[in-house]
DNA sequence: AAGCTACCAGACAGACCTGTCTAGGACAAC
DNA sequence: GTTGTCCTAGACAGGTCTGTCTGGTAGCTT
């Protein structure tokens, strides 16, 4: 009702910023399915129906719009993981299995490619700030899963999360061959094995 | 001594091929350093020290070279497992686990990248030649393990095998992050660990 | 009405990419 | 000497890429 609340872009232009959620979300789609150098800048614009000038305003270069992409990804990825865990049930041991579930239903999905991340990284060079996004995305998600190992009691969290973001990388990696939801179910079995052989439970 | 014999061209021309092996020691390099798309035949050739026409006589499309260069790629990296896997020792279980030194050795050299077919596949639209190949590489590895699984009288060789496949891509991948020895020594261990569970041994 | 903001449409530049083509040199076989 | 093979040097075409720039439209604010 004051004037400065009505001031505010989103009030008085309901569309200020639409053509960039419209970008980001071509460039989701393209950068996935065909990679980030296949994906060129002209199909993005193209098929977002925005105008050039609109699209530089808001990525000055094709880097800011990959990462952008890796950010997008980064949270829709973290939070696919977090509810697959968080279904397993209020266990801190289970929640680290049923994680797992999320790889399984990711790679059932309809143009599954793999990792992002690890698709993204084989593309730039390292020490580009994509590979760096790339390399603080992995150290979050297995900063994550060492929390759960430690809240479940694993004498060696660290060594239990390296294994299982390795069985995590192996099947997000070889889903980018093939979308064998085997691998997933065979990542899933893995996981289980090394929580229990850890956690020194019998199966 | 015959004739016959000083006709071989390798005998009549030492450098017949010569330009061929100089291009895909080129191509091995610059593939795997940059990617794919990112080395250029242009400075592929400049690197080689061949005239164009000498290029495209021997590889006739881009892809030809990625093949060939896969190719090689499957030869150095299968050699480099087997070898690892020998060196372990008679025992197929030991050989199992002893595999994952050819990691630990992969991931200690310059310019480490992680797999070379991973990192191909992330580039190339499934079902093209390029992707295909790799997938028939990761099958053969897969069956070669399997086969020392059933050497080592698993009860499951197939389920083993998948697991320690994805332990072994799991590693790979994350060497495209960084090449960190961490991840292939835990890989190493996650290895021993799922072999003795799986053989019902207690480690 | 004037101004501002967000946008559209598309030409354009300059670099880089793959692949073709012409012209010719070095060397062994006959 | 002639022929055939393997090679070098590099111009060229036609396409694609990123990024810049000009000009014009719609709608809200003042």
């Amino acid at each position: 009702m004051t004037p400065t609340a009505a001031r505010t872009p989103q009030a008085v232009r309901p569309s200020a910023g639409h053509a960039r959620d419209k970008i980001l979300a071509t460039a989701f789609r393209l950068f996935y399915a065909q990679g980030l150098r296949a994906a060129g800048i002209d199909t993005i614009i193209a098929e977002s129906g925005v105008a050039k000038a609109t699209f530089y305003k808001y990525f000055p270069a094709k880097d800011d719009l990959i990462l952008a992409y890796l950010e997008k990804v980064d949270g829709v990825w973290t939070g696919q993981l977090h509810a697959a865990a968080e279904a397993a049930g209020p266990d801190p041991a289970a929640q680290l299995v049923g994680l797992f579930d999320a790889l399984a239903s990711a790679c059932r999905r309809d143009g599954y490619r793999g990792c992002a991340f690890i698709n993204a990284a084989a593309e730039s060079a390292s020490g580009t700030r994509i590979h760096e996004r790339t390399v603080t995305h992995k150290e979050h998600v297995r900063a994550w899963i060492r929390d759960l190992a430690v809240q479940a009691g694993a004498p060696d969290p660290d060594q239990l999360a390296r294994s299982l973001t390795l069985v995590l990388d192996g099947g997000l990696a070889s889903g980018v061959l093939d979308a064998d939801p085997a691998a997933a179910i065979a990542a899933r079995h893995t996981a289980a094995q090394l929580v229990s052989a850890s956690l020194g439970r019998n199966p």
